[in-house]
Formats: C-alpha cells, sequence, structure tokens
DNA sequence: CTAGGGTTAG
C-alpha cells in the first residue's frame, strides 16, 4: 500500500514534470517586450537563466532603449537572478553604441561591486565604441587607465586594443602604442601580426612589410598568419602581381599553405577580374589535396555573380551541394544579391525561400536589407514594407541602415503618402534609439511640407524637440 | 574581443 502510494506519487511527479512548460522562448519574450509599454514589467515567473537573457539582449539589439530597460528591470527586480558577465557585456555594448556614457559606466561600477568584473573584453567592447566613433585617444586612455577600474594588463588585451585600434583604421594610433609598449608587455607574433594586419587594412603594405622585416630582426618567426595576412593585403591594395608572387614564393618555402591562402588568391584574383585564373587557382588547391570550406565556395560564388554570370555562380551552387557541403547566410546573400543585381528579382526571392526552407538559415539583416534597397531602388515601396515588416516580426530587427534604405526609397515615387511613412519611419526609428542624419531629417521634414503634410510635420518636430533632440535646432516651421 | 579567408559600393 505504502509502497503503491510512493510510486503513484513518483509517477504523477514523473507526469508532472512532463507537463511543465517548455523552455521559455527568447522570441515570444523579445517580443513581448517590444509590443508593450516601456513601464510594463517583466512576465513573472520565467525561469531566467543567463543564456536566455544573452538572447533576448542579442533580439533586441537594435532596440537599444528597451533593451537597457529590459536588463534594468532584471537586474532590480529579481532579488534571485543575478546578470552573468556576458549580459553585462553586452548591455555595456548596447549602451555605448547610443553614446550613453553615464549608463556605460554606471554598468561598469555595478559589474566591480558585484565582483563579476569588468574583463579585459570589457574594456575592448568600450574601446572599439571609442575608435570607432572618431575617439582614438579615449580608447588608448581606457586601455592605460584599465587597471584602476580592477582589471589588469597584460600581452592578451595589449594585443586586443591594437587590434581594436587597427579594426578601426587607426593604425597610427596603435603603432604609436606598439612602440612605446612593445617592451612593457614583450610583444609576440600576435602583436606583429595584428599590426601588420593593420598597415594591410589601410592598403599601406610597403608599412606592413616593414613591420615584418622587424619582427624577423627581433627573433620572433613569423607564421602561416602572418604571410596570409600580407597576401591578402596586396590583393586589398590592387597590386595584383605583387600578391601572386608572394603565393609563389609562398609555395616555394614550403611555407604549409591552407585553405585560407587559396581562398584568399581565389578571391583577390577574382575582384580583379581575373576569373579563369581564380577558377584554376581553386581547381589547383583540390588537386594539391587542399580541401575548400565554404568560404572558398563563397568567395568563388561570389566573383562569379559579380564578373561573370549569375547563372555560373547557380552553377557552382548546385555542385557545391552535390558534395555535400551546407551554405551558410553568406552563401545565400552573396547568391540573392547576385540575382538582384542582375534584375531576376524572383527568383533572387526563390533562393531566399530555399535559404529559409531548405538552408535552415534565417535571413540575416544583410539579407533584407540588401533586398530592400533594390526594391527602394526602383520605387517597389510596398515590396520595401513588405520585407520590413517580416524582419521586424522576425529573429531580426531594422537596424540604421534599414531605415535609411527604406527612407531614401519613399522620395523614388514623389507621393504624398509615401512621405507620410516616411514621416512614421522617421518617428519609430528615434524611439528605437537610433539618431538619423540631420539630411534625413530635414528631408523628410521638407517633404511633407512640400506635399501639404503640414500637420504632421509640425507633430513630428514637436515630439523631437520635447526630448530635447539636436535635430531640431535648425528647423524653423 | 589573443592574429589570417566569403556579404556593400564608391
Amino acid at each position: 500500500m505504502n509502497r503503491l502510494f510512493i510510486k503513484s506519487l513518483c509517477t504523477s511527479s514523473a507526469a508532472g514534470a512532463n507537463l511543465k512548460p517548455p523552455p521559455p522562448d527568447p522570441a515570444a519574450i523579445s517580443n513581448l517586450i517590444l509590443s508593450s509599454p516601456i513601464q510594463s514589467p517583466l512576465p513573472s515567473n520565467t525561469p531566467w537563466t543567463p543564456h536566455l537573457v544573452n538572447s533576448i539582449l542579442k533580439r533586441l539589439w537594435n532596440h537599444g532603449p528597451k533593451a537597457l530597460h529590459f536588463f534594468h528591470l532584471l537586474d532590480r527586480r529579481h532579488r534571485n537572478y543575478i546578470h552573468s558577465p556576458s549580459s553585462f557585456n553586452l548591455a555595456i555594448d548596447i549602451a555605448a553604441r547610443l553614446h550613453l556614457h553615464t549608463t556605460v559606466w554606471s554598468l561598469i561600477r555595478r559589474m566591480r561591486s558585484l565582483r563579476i568584473g569588468p574583463s579585459p573584453k570589457t574594456f575592448a567592447i568600450v574601446a572599439e565604441r571609442f575608435a570607432s566613433s572618431g575617439k582614438p585617444d579615449k580608447a588608448v586612455n581606457l586601455f592605460l587607465n584599465m587597471h584602476e577600474h580592477g582589471c589588469s594588463q597584460d600581452l592578451a588585451s595589449f594585443n586586443t586594443i591594437l587590434d581594436v585600434l587597427c579594426k578601426s583604421k587607426r593604425v597610427e594610433k596603435a603603432y604609436e602604442l606598439f612602440k612605446d609598449l612593445r617592451g612593457r608587455f614583450s610583444a609576440d607574433v600576435v602583436t606583429y601580426n595584428v599590426i601588420v594586419n593593420g598597415w594591410c587594412l589601410i592598403k599601406r603594405t610597403p608599412k606592413a612589410l616593414e613591420v615584418l622585416k622587424e619582427m624577423v630582426e627581433r627573433g620572433i618567426s613569423p607564421n602561416l598568419t602572418t604571410y596570409n595576412t600580407m597576401l591578402k593585403g596586396f590583393f586589398r591594395s590592387g597590386q595584383v602581381r605583387q600578391g601572386w608572387e608572394f603565393f609563389l614564393e609562398m609555395k616555394k618555402r614550403n611555407c604549409g599553405v591552407d585553405v585560407v591562402t587559396y581562398t584568399t588568391v581565389v578571391h583577390g584574383l577574382g575582384v580583379s577580374g581575373e576569373v579563369k585564373r581564380a577558377k584554376k587557382v581553386f581547381d589547383e588547391m583540390i588537386r594539391e589535396g587542399v580541401l575548400p570550406s565554404v568560404a572558398t565556395y563563397n568567395a568563388l560564388i561570389q566573383i562569379l555573380c559579380k564578373k561573370d554570370t549569375v547563372e555560373n555562380a547557380v552553377l557552382v551552387f548546385e555542385e557545391m551541394l552535390r558534395k555535400g557541403y551546407e551554405p551558410n547566410v553568406t552563401t545565400y546573400n552573396v547568391l540573392i544579391r547576385g540575382l538582384f543585381h542582375a534584375g531576376e528579382f524572383t527568383r533572387g526571392e526563390e533562393m531566399m525561400r530555399r535559404m529559409e526552407e531548405e538552408g535552415g538559415c534565417e535571413a540575416s539583416f544583410q539579407t533584407y536589407n540588401m533586398m530592400i534597397r533594390y526594391y527602394s531602388e526602383c520605387g517597389e515601396v510596398e515590396k520595401s514594407l513588405g520585407l520590413f515588416e517580416r524582419m521586424g516580426s522576425g529573429g531580426c530587427l531594422p537596424n540604421l541602415d534599414t531605415y535609411n534604405i527604406l527612407i531614401s526609397g519613399m522620395f523614388v515615387r514623389k507621393r504624398s503618402e509615401d512621405m507620410v511613412v516616411a514621416g512614421k519611419l522617421l518617428v519609430e526609428m528615434v524611439e528605437r534609439g537610433f539618431v538619423p542624419r540631420r539630411f534625413t531629417f530635414n528631408r523628410v521634414l521638407n517633404g511633407l511640407l512640400l506635399t501639404g503634410n503640414q500637420g504632421f510635420a509640425k507633430e513630428i518636430l514637436r515630439s523631437q524637440s520635447k526630448s530635447g533632440s539636436r535635430l531640431t535646432k535648425n528647423f524653423r516651421l
């Protein structure tokens, strides 16, 4: 009897476990947050985990104010949930992108008081924001002072700050810092590779070669990454001949050329219009037993779209499928772009369907922005808006580019009702934390005024000056 | 986010 009772308890609890609600769906919660007013409480009884919080923050990436609001609510209201360092880093990134410096620093302080950071990664994020918004000195100072915020400096974080500066094209600044501190941090092959890449990124290959020479002199051996970086640099700066010779030299000296080397050459030759040679290198790589990757195929498909025909690109795509490769978002984006570029809108749409239904790839903001751009440019407003709607309800929210592309498209047909849509989009983008360029703002308001929509124009202007926007300063009705 | 290869154009 007793045993039976226990047994029934066990089975009922097992049944209960089966009846437990499915794991919370980040998409559903994100949409709930998006559609509810900013004061609304969070859904209760949700078993919050760092993973769940992070996927929500990523989904709300292009709706920064809502994302941060969500983060703060959870931080303050839930005693039994403490944000993870990675969630803090995401929130800090979002705040930095919105230029909310006070928020950035209060989040960093909060991390510190919870004793979960800030980490070198946190500082890399903030430094990256500084560097790419024209403040490389602030990025450098941040690195120099990070120990005051409870984060130690080491070779890895030195390499990171140099890389951040280089990637945002502040190579001179990076090189200065590198020369000042390479002794103190004992620069390694990674440090030198970062600097070589920096000069290559701004097409200054002579400087890159100088650094290469210098590293050898200082007893640090270049590796395959160094050579691949240099190779890419030649092609990027249009030195196809030097690139080719460098490639021959790499093979001659048995550097152990790999799939990255070959992909670089295929892409480099193709971009310069040498499709036949690119195809030959692709065949050579297979002969040499170096297996092409999805990236190699993407490079080949892209150059066929650009410098050959989209039909040939589709043939390579089919071949890739036959060989068992799994195309990724980039593959599809490149192909869809090729089709749209060739005016094959219907086939482009069909490829997008295949990407989602057969390829198991979700359309990215690149997919949407590109398609919206093509439709906008030829005045297909309904098509653009349709895609924009799908974006809003899906996994990727419209970003600043989307709004700019879409708003420009509203001027193509020169219709009054398009101006009203442009106005609504302008208001919406500001609500989402994006700062429209003054040009965009004036263009939309003027458009409204010229098409007899004074009322709406005034409304926009009022709401903007109320929120203290810098945009309204020079605008008079 | 300790370095290198595919998505955008001029």
